[in-house]
Formats: structure tokens, C-alpha cells, sequence
DNA sequence: GTGATTATGTTGCCTAGGAAACATAATCAC
DNA sequence: GTGATTATGTTTCCTAGGCAACATAATCAC
């Protein structure tokens, strides 16, 4: 196995580790909310005018099922939707104060994984996230060049290794 | 934001990008496979005496939802069953010949994804690899013991971030 | 302007995969 | 040995999210 595989490799176990334990931990305080939902209200809190188009561009996710998503979030009283005179078919989110507050708990408990993990990247110097940093934007260039190649929307999901 | 949180992010949308590529990609030589049916193929393939909770605890998947990816592949012909005498309960995998044809398709278009992106990864030196892979390591191992702070099994899912 | 194309959001249908419950073999404690 | 616990695999039910089709507003070409 090259060093590539095996950096991709060991970053897979990573994240999936990560994943898992953060929602364990999560769970605890945001019971009854997915991550999803999560997710959309943090996003929805730190950009002005969110619409669904936006928001499944950040996620990755068709617009199908983030409509879904904001769709619940408003049954559930988590977030709120505005339009502009200028435009009367785009859609925006705002949180309400019950979503202020999911936002702050997300928050808050995102700051303690940080604390949680911060040992880890204290022993890292300034030039080698430099490096790594440069290299995900490269190798993140570079897979838009191909994908540029094909000449084709890429709106599928799949995630293929 | 900081540089982990740089990177991470960075990260995050690489990941997202190269599967949306490569699954592309993949689509025209495995029509009628999904990634995960692929996936398992490839592990199969690779490990002598797979069972259902090896390729799980490999998938960082429930063995239900393996169990049903085996039953496919097995209906498609892709892989088989058998047991030892030593244990009657275990039920372990190995690939029919249809099924080492779909690994040797799968096993090229790797190496073609390889040669692909192999410019991006030539700068690298091996010292920049070594300290990636540290850090990696690392930061699993942290996350480990953080794991085993909480006395559970992490069974759970929902790749919270 | 008008017609074609694109952008935005939604709905219905379908599938992958998680959770829980289960069955039964293996193993452990004694 | 026997009974409790654990390991392994499966089934049923449910949900998240993709896809395709759609509706309609916005925009573009002319």
C-alpha cells in the first residue's frame, strides 16, 4: 500500500471514529434533533439569506431532500422563512429563538470537541498545516480540472471510494 | 476559523468531490453494482475468510445492513458461502469467478484513479507524508481514548460532524 | 416585447442502511 | 457438566436522502 492509500485509508477511519463518537456525545444534548437538522441550523446562523438551493450546495445534498429538511425545521418552530420583494420565488431562513438556541448549544459543544482535540494539533507547526492546507487545495483544484474534463453536471451522490 | 478547522473543512469537500468523481466514473464500468456491493467485493477479495462482522467492523457499518449486502451479492452470484467444521455459526465469503472478474474491474479503475491523480501527490516528499501519517495516527489514538473514557460501545451512527 | 432556457423549490417513489428484536452457536464462570 | 453471557447472523420496521418529474419564477436570446 502507498503512502497515499494509506493516509486516505487511515483518514477514513478517522473521520468515521470521529463521527461516531461526536454524535454520541451529541445525542446527550441535542436529543431529538439529526444531525441534518443540526447541521442546516448552524449553516442557517452563520449565512444571512440561506435558501435550499444554498444550503444543498454546502451539504452536498440534492435540493430534494434539503427542502425536506427545512421543511421540518419549520414544523418544529426551528427556523423561519422570508421572502424579497425582488425575487418571488427564492425562499430565505432565518433562525427563530428556539433555533438561536440549538445554535448556541451546537456551539458550545462543537468549542468542547476543540478543547477535546486540542492537544493533538498543539504539536503541529504552522508550516506543516500550511503544508497540508496547500496540498488539499491542490489535489481539490485538480479533481475540478477533471471533473471540468468531463463536461458534465456532477449532481450524483454515491460516495464511491 | 482555525487551521484545523481549515483543513477540515477543506477536507470535507475533497472527500465529497473525489466520490462524486469517481463514482462517475464508476457508474459506466459497474452499471448494476452499488459502491457499497463494490466495496465488499473488494474486501472479500482481499481477506481470506471474510464474515458478515468483519466487514462490518471494516464498513464501520451495522452487520444487519452488511448481512443485506452479502444476501445480494450472493443472489448475484458474486460471492459465496462456506464454512469450517470448527465452527458452525460463523459463515465466511469468498469471491466466484464472476466476482474476481468485478474485482479485477474495480482494481483497475483504482489504479486508473491512481495515474490520475498522481501529479498532485509527486510533490509531496516523504518527510511531509510522514508527519501527515503521525498526525493521523495520532489523532485516532486520541480519539480512541476518548472512546474508551465513555465505557461504550459506539455502535451508533449518523456521522455527526 | 415573446419564446426558450435556467433557477428554485417541492412532491412521490424507491432504496440503503440503522435500530431493535430475535435465534442460535460459542464461550465463559462455576 | 450447567447456566449466564457473548458472538454471529438475520428479519422487520422505519427514516434519510437520492432521483425523476413537476410547477413556476427568473433570465436570456432575439
Amino acid at each position: 500500500m502507498d503512502k497515499v492509500e494509506q493516509v486516505a485509508n487511515g483518514l477514513r477511519e478517522l473521520l468515521n471514529k470521529k463521527s461516531l463518537l461526536n454524535n454520541f456525545k451529541m445525542k446527550d444534548s441535542l436529543k431529538g434533533f439529526k444531525s441534518s437538522e443540526v447541521h442546516c441550523i448552524e449553516y442557517i446562523g452563520e449565512n444571512v439569506d440561506s435558501n435550499v438551493t444554498k444550503l444543498a450546495e454546502s451539504f452536498y445534498m440534492t435540493r430534494s431532500a434539503t427542502s425536506k429538511i427545512t421543511q421540518k425545521l419549520m414544523k418544529k418552530g426551528m427556523i423561519e422563512s422570508y421572502q424579497k420583494s425582488d425575487n418571488e420565488k427564492k425562499i430565505y431562513f432565518r433562525l427563530t429563538e428556539e433555533g438561536e438556541a440549538i445554535y448556541k448549544i451546537h456551539y458550545d459543544l462543537h468549542k468542547e470537541f476543540q478543547e477535546r482535540d486540542k492537544t493533538v494539533f498543539e504539536q503541529v507547526t504552522d508550516e506543516q498545516f500550511e503544508m497540508i492546507l496547500d496540498l488539499v487545495e491542490k489535489y481539490s483544484k485538480h479533481l475540478d480540472d477533471e471533473i471540468k474534463k468531463l463536461g458534465v453536471a456532477l449532481t450524483n451522490r454515491n460516495d464511491f471510494e
